[in-house]
DNA sequence: GATAGGTGTGTAATCGATTAACTACTGCTC
DNA sequence: GAGCAGTAGTTAATCGATTACACACCTATC
């Protein structure tokens, strides 16, 4: 900055006063700053900028798994709207882990992004405290924690579930095999409580941890247990129990009825296409992002709760007549 | 920080140096330094530090599309060898649009990364020749530009595609429709190339822009064509073509083969199951990841390349026989 | 007991921007 | 022509760390 300064015959007050285009330069004196800039190839240094003004045009996001597309999807529509806003974002990935979540939350607050959007891997409010403690603008996305004092943007499913669960028990099912969630997280317990609930004593559960492999165990106990429908309660455990399925030469719907709570582009593409319980992943990350910059702009904004929709396909068997 | 060592009663020096491990401390200050510290809650403002010694200690990761699983799994493994050297990551979506990667590769270079990976949209050299006028250690991954200068870690496909190719001319294939990526990128051409060369004059060609969309518009045509064999060069235009086939209602591999370049976890649960050309995904995010960080540290990392596999799984037909 | 060599800390410059406060100049009014 | 307002640009403090250099003190040595 200086040597443009010094190339343009200013100041770097005037240097800068050009490149934040504020008030006072002459357009002589602006054609002679940008003239240098071009010439020195001059790109100011954003640490400099931000270790000053304390606003670094960056958000966090910490997310369990960036493998998992319902994950991916998100992380792509947080970073689309941020971009729209000028804003960069910064990705972490927490692994399912609450120590790697917390560690990357603070990795990132210590490069002081101007606020924090987190997919908290238990429901544990510790983390969030921490954040909120040190002033910095948080939003939780898709889960919750208990006492949460900050907006949070989640999908309802509870209608489709219960829809889905009295569809199951209409068509005359009554072993009911869910592979749940964590239950130490909230989407893991509430989907969990909403189709036991609605499924009254007929449902059985068995808890995964959102991942493949422990969907393909949750299916083998409840096939064993006798079950002639499973739901899974995320697209990766989703995935794990359809291989479980296929290994054990069932047919969908003939043999066992099966269900996906989240969607996936390639679940039309078997046979029979998949039914599952749609989320607005897209929607989701905008509305979070939105929230998030609304909290940076010093504006509260509500929490949203955008609602997740039964997409029948086939998988159900009469069920879905 | 100035508070924390006024609380210890010495000087900011001390703390800094208590704070990195510095030679001189007493057991004694450093305790007293330590306990200001833990009751103050201060954490070190990483965005001073880093203007200060020129290193930030994270690495920019610049991909054409966070929801082409292909392209996540590769943030992850980069991700996952960054972390593991006590480094941070940042990812950029470009989209597939080469302006878009440009700005988003100046931002990161603004924020000053330590070190970029990128995988080009184009084979354009003239965003990586910026880059490296800019004396910031650079990686290529997954495709490369014309005349690079700098390492590239890739995957080579040539064997696995000639041994489809020759698989399927040897069914008896005559007319074998290739969903190609776009001829101005690296990947999009050679794979083509080899393709082509192998299959003698019995490829029918469309360009596809290694999106889904482009995928079922490129199988529209080719089977329009006549072709009897369909194979996709990645997964995102795999999925698209998959779709249409479906939605003709041929079987696959009865009325027509077909094969995906780049494998996903779901291929296998479809009937048949999917053969595929496999990339070492995870292998190539973490070589990467690696020769950028000897690239941070000095050293000199050669090109990386790992070879990708054919996978049988049925859905060529008789050619897999 | 003066000198040299070590050790542990403090002082202050520095990284590269932003911006409040000030100065210098121009032009206008009475 | 003195006074005032307004404009364009400069000077220097500041953000929060790191670190070269200086300093004070202690111990060995001759």
């Amino acid at each position: 900055m200086k040597d443009v300064a010094q190339h343009a015959g200013v100041s770097t007050a005037t240097v800068s006063r050009v490149l934040n285009g504020h008030a006072a330069p002459t357009p002589e004196t602006r054609e002679r700053v940008l003239a240098a800039i071009e010439e020195l190839g001059y790109r100011p240094n954003a640490l400099a900028r931000s270790l000053r003004t304390t606003s670094t045009q960056t958000l966090g996001l910490v997310i369990s798994d960036l493998l998992n597309p319902f994950f991916a999807e998100i992380a792509r529509a947080v970073e689309d709207e941020a971009r729209s806003h000028g804003y960069c974002v910064v990705i972490g990935n927490a692994d399912e882990s609450a120590e790697q979540e917390a560690t990357y939350v603070r990795t990132l607050l210590d490069r002081r992004v101007d606020g924090l959007l987190l997919c908290p891997a238990t429901d544990d409010p510790g983390l969030v405290r921490e954040v909120s403690a040190g002033g910095v603008p948080l939003v939780l996305l898709d889960r919750t924690v208990r006492g949460a004092t900050c907006p949070v943007v989640r999908a309802d499913g509870s209608e489709a579930l219960t829809a889905l669960a009295r569809r199951l028990v209409g068509a005359g099912h009554s072993r009911i095999g869910v592979i749940a969630g964590p239950p130490n997280t909230s989407t893991g317990r509430e989907r969990t409580d909403v189709l036991t609930g609605s499924l009254g004593g007929l449902a059985q559960v068995v808890h995964g941890d959102f991942r493949q492999e422990s969907g393909s165990q949750a299916a083998a106990k409840l096939i064993d247990d006798g079950v002639t429908a499973l739901i899974a309660m995320d697209n990766l455990m989703g995935l794990g129990a359809l291989g479980e399925v296929r290994a054990r030469g069932l047919r969908i719907p003939h043999d066992i009825a099966f269900a996906v709570f989240d969607d996936q582009p390639w679940f039309p593409l078997l046979d029979p296409p998949i039914t599952v319980v749609a989320q607005p992943t897209v929607e989701m990350g905008r509305a979070a992002a939105r929230s998030l910059l609304a909290l940076v702009e010093g504006r509260q904004p509500d929490d949203v709760r955008l609602t997740a929709k039964l997409v029948l396909r086939g998988s159900l068997g009469e069920a879905e007549l």
